[in-house]
DNA sequence: ACTGCGATGTGT
DNA sequence: CACATCGCAGTG
């Protein structure tokens, strides 16, 4: 069952952590594509300097600040999609960076990295940002809470932001082999 | 481990 | 016009 706006209509970081061992889905062009979600990032508000509403509700970044529920969808690189599902209470810019699942139905890539996870169930900027999650083309579905222990560290390539950059609001279940980075890079030691 | 770079939207 | 919520290929 699809998971409702309610579900999203709360903490940022509380949806994160919760979204863990839900079931991403897409319908694409009548082919259904889905893969369980093992990795997500909190980006929570307005003074958040890793969150790109950080210069308010830019073109871009407007969405952040609607209503819960919906997808946000954007290019990064030139290259690669990354989505996101917005998050808190309308006028509260926040969401859900989905950076990594494993797949479970008919993916078409590597799941594994935001850009990769979008590649793989065909998600793209042009055909689903904005689109509402309580749809039938793109959903999370419900599932029951993962057997695995939640792991938090901080977030990925945010290092601009400050001390916002390390804020542990990066969150995966550990173990799982389809986590983009399997485990913060250790610091390098020398000698000992 | 580290380096470089793609190909394009985005905000200053 | 600098740079990005990345990924890949190349090198050591």
């Amino acid at each position: 069952m699809k998971l409702p706006r309610a579900f999203y209509a709360r903490d940022t970081r509380t949806v994160a952590r919760e979204l863990l061992g839900k079931v991403l889905v897409h319908q694409d062009g009548g082919v259904r594509r889905a893969a369980r979600i093992v990795e997500t990032e909190a980006y929570h508000g307005p003074e958040d300097r890793a969150s790109h509403a950080r210069a308010g509700p830019t073109p871009r970044a407007a969405i952040m600040f609607g209503p819960p529920g919906f997808a946000y969808v954007y290019l990064i690189y030139g290259t690669s999609h990354c989505m996101n599902v917005v998050t808190g209470p309308e006028g509260f810019p926040s969401a859900v960076l989905l950076r990594a699942a494993e797949p479970v139905e008919r993916c078409l890539h590597s799941t594994r990295g935001p850009g990769n996870l979008c590649r793989a169930l065909g998600i793209r900027r042009e055909h689903d940002n904005g689109r509402d999650l309580a749809g039938d083309d793109l959903f999370v579905e419900d599932a029951p809470p993962p057997p695995e222990r939640i792991l938090a560290a901080p977030r990925v390539n945010v290092h601009y932001a400050g001390e916002w950059a390390e804020r542990p609001w990066r969150f995966a279940l550990a173990g799982s082999p389809w986590v983009s980075k399997p485990a913060p890079i250790p610091p390098k030691r020398r000698g000992r």
